[in-house]
DNA sequence: CATAAAACCTGTTGGC
DNA sequence: TGCCAACAGGTTTTAT
């Protein structure tokens, strides 16, 4: 389900009911997602505050008042989803657990969170908040697309060297972070570059339009709500829309946006991962 | 080291 | 309607 746009739209839904929230009880409802959790990762969890809500990459990083932080990550089809709580002068109860529901979070504010993730490729883990830059998952992420630290110069220098397509190395999470399959089909055509095309053969004018078309086709996405397509929500379980402004996922065969071109748009497979394209803009 | 393929899981979809 | 293959938003691990 996520790239770093519905992470930043979970990470936002969220805030309201966890930041400041005290957890009164966590219901961890098996002992493992892609990796075991802590063994006691409901005690160390019971009584905390939640202190505050980052995103690093399409990572959600809970800051506890106990030292301790949060890291979670929702791998291809997780969910958070909020249900309780109080609006106005109406109090909301909470559905029965249903199927796939690994981890329900109770607030002292009545609020619930519960982590859905039928594919439990998803993950949990409790670490020291002073070292969390050190945590094995986040210390190979390279910058965030949005930092400084991601700029043309950065990005000349990663690909200088690099035999690898286009489309391989947007996923690369080394390279720059939270970038996945969708979000890089779009980057690529809205810059012209072939997916195919070796990383060291792009021109100097196609690294420097890289930059802001990946902060550009991010932002947009996010202030969309980031895409639904199978099983995306909001964390109010609202929907998001950016899918509407796909120019080339999920398009095989429909013909090219750009009115003055007459090709269809292909699918071929990547590492694995289908990519969409157009042959005749993207070179 | 760089790159590609396999692996982890379950659910949905489309073709026959 | 039923069955089965293909595929799905990610990322680590294993192989080449």
């Amino acid at each position: 389900m996520p790239e770093l746009p519905e992470v930043e739209t979970v990470r936002r839904g969220l805030l309201p009911v966890m930041e400041r929230a005290v957890i009164t009880k966590a219901d961890i409802r098996r002992p493992d997602l892609r990796w075991p959790f802590p063994p006691d990762m409901a005690a160390r969890l019971t009584g905390a505050r939640i202190l505050g809500l980052r995103r690093r990459s399409k990572y959600i990083l809970a800051n506890l008042d106990t030292g301790e932080t949060l890291l979670i990550h929702l791998g291809m089809s997780g969910r958070m989803l909020i249900s309780g709580g109080t609006v106005g002068d109406f109090h909301f109860n909470h559905p029965a657990p249903e199927k796939h529901d690994h981890v329900v979070l109770d607030f002292d504010n009545g609020a619930r969170v519960t982590f859905n993730d039928p594919r439990r490729f998803g993950a949990m883990d409790l670490l020291n908040t002073d070292t969390a830059e050190e945590h094995k998952l986040l210390k190979v992420l390279g910058p965030e697309p949005f930092g400084n630290e991601f700029n043309e110069t950065y990005l000349a220098e990663k690909l200088a060297t690099k035999t690898a397509p286009m489309k391989s190395v947007l996923l690369d999470q080394r390279i720059v972070a939270g970038l996945g399959n969708i979000y890089v089909c779009e980057i690529l055509f809205r810059t012209g570059i072939s997916p195919r095309k070796q990383a060291k053969k792009l021109r100097q004018r196609d690294i420097a339009a890289l930059v802001p078309a990946i902060r550009d086709v991010l932002s947009e996405a996010i202030e969309a709500g980031g895409s639904t397509l199978k099983d995306h929500r909001q964390a109010d379980g609202d929907l998001g829309y950016f899918q509407h402004s796909f120019k080339v996922y999920g398009r095989e065969g429909e013909s090219c946006v750009n009115t003055e071109c007459n090709a269809k748009i292909e699918r071929i497979s990547q590492s694995g991962r289908s990519t969409f394209y157009c042959p005749t803009c993207q070179r």
